[in-house]
DNA sequence: TGGCTTTGCCACAACTTTGCCTCAATCTCT
DNA sequence: AGAGATTGAGGCAAAGTTGTGGCAAAGCCA
């Protein structure tokens, strides 16, 4: 179950947002000032703090500050209306959220709840593929040989990628510039002999004798995975 | 039809809001005081609770909290001007909505109708996001880079919220295009080069090397966080 | 091994893409 | 309507990429 973290110096608000919050399906915690907060915050983590700016004593930005600097935990703060300026700063402290006084408690349950959809959602899977030790993201088209950051060329890249796609298939030239440049309206096949060797030179260890862009004979190319143990 | 249940003691308030909310469509059963409220509220269950907080007898607050008790239904809160203090905020933490007397029918009518859509509506969207040190509040439509606010044109602040929600992927100048002004109507894909310029100008500290709006060169641009590393 | 085919390679020219300037059209306020 | 801001277009220079063509080297097969 998810902890949450009241901070409010107002009875009435700790009160009535706890008991909203833990009809809701939520395991809450509140404290009434900013040292308490920190203490209750330390003896319990919680999973989520919602944080009043407005505390007397140490002033809810140092709380927000002083829990950032320890924890990545979500914070959603409580403004007044009339104070801009923290609202601003709040949210410069990495604040997730935000409601404004006076508020309804189902809005801020609605606001925990998508803070909680928000963190739980993956990182968004990138769409990583992988072959003979070449690992490429293609959406940020960023690729790594044996963990080293490549720098490829729009052409390259793409050559790679098809490459990695159907490792260990032999292509002929025509079929490489075919999948690169979409229509393979037959340019001079030698310009796959160009992109190989640029390759073999970027991703190779010793381009020279090349383990990895293998020439077939008589075919063309194939990206081979021959020794190679793959991670699934 | 949606169901409204009305307490209120005033008679006057009762007919004039009963009368209004009827031709506005709902159907609506009143209440004097708090029993007869709960008595109503159990022997036909409305889809939502206009509730005066100022009722003889029984407190409002009460009668809120012993609807909250058995139901999640909707409540829009009525009350006076003169108590708006911590206290109200208290009262107002288990309502959805609230309106202030003196109050227009249609005033309330709409906040009837929005708490509906509310209710109906899909999962909330984040209103603040970040990602490279930007932060933006989409709400508000205001935004910083490390802490200090920028000044953004509407197309500027949307091109940068689109590509803070998908940091560090690669995209065309038509996507990036398509993305900002909805319809990709092959605009010249120049146009993108220029408020790419203006960005880096606004948000990165050294323009001319820019270290977040990074070049994909044969592709187009990326807004890109840290170092890169290979993904797991 | 000899004769034929295929591949590696090079430097550079041709080409593509980007950065950015300016200006005009459009939009937004007052 | 007018002033000011915003946005798109065209164009040019700079930066970066890719194809070319020929020759040397290597592979294949009888």
């Amino acid at each position: 179950m998810k902890r949450i973290l009241v901070v409010d110096d107002d009875p009435w608000v700790r009160k009535l947002v706890r008991g909203y919050l833990e009809r809701a399906g939520f395991a809450v915690a509140v404290a009434a000032s900013g040292p308490e907060a920190l203490t209750e915050f330390i003896a319990h983590p919680p999973d989520l703090v919602v944080l009043d700016l407005m505390l007397p004593g140490m002033d809810g930005l140092d709380v927000a500050r002083r829990i950032r600097d320890s924890s990545r935990v979500p914070i959603i703060m409580v403004t007044a209306r009339s104070t801009e300026d923290d609202r601003v700063l709040g949210l410069e402290l990495g604040a997730d959220d935000y409601v404004i006084k006076p508020f309804s408690a189902r809005e801020l349950e609605a606001r925990v709840r998508a803070v909680f959809r928000r963190a739980e959602s993956k990182p968004m899977a990138p769409r990583v593929i992988g072959a003979a030790g070449i690992r490429m993201d293609l959406e940020r088209r960023d690729s790594w040989v044996d963990g080293k950051l490549l720098d490829l060329t729009a052409l390259e890249f793409d050559l790679l990628a098809f490459l990695v796609q159907h490792a260990n298939r032999a292509f002929t030239r025509l079929e490489l510039l075919e999948a690169v440049r979409g229509t393979s309206y037959s340019s001079f096949e030698r310009a796959v002999d160009s992109h190989i060797k640029r390759l073999r030179k970027k991703v190779e260890p010793f381009p020279e004798s090349p383990s990895r862009f293998v020439t077939v004979y008589g075919v063309g190319y194939k990206l081979s995975t021959e020794g190679r143990r793959e991670p699934a």
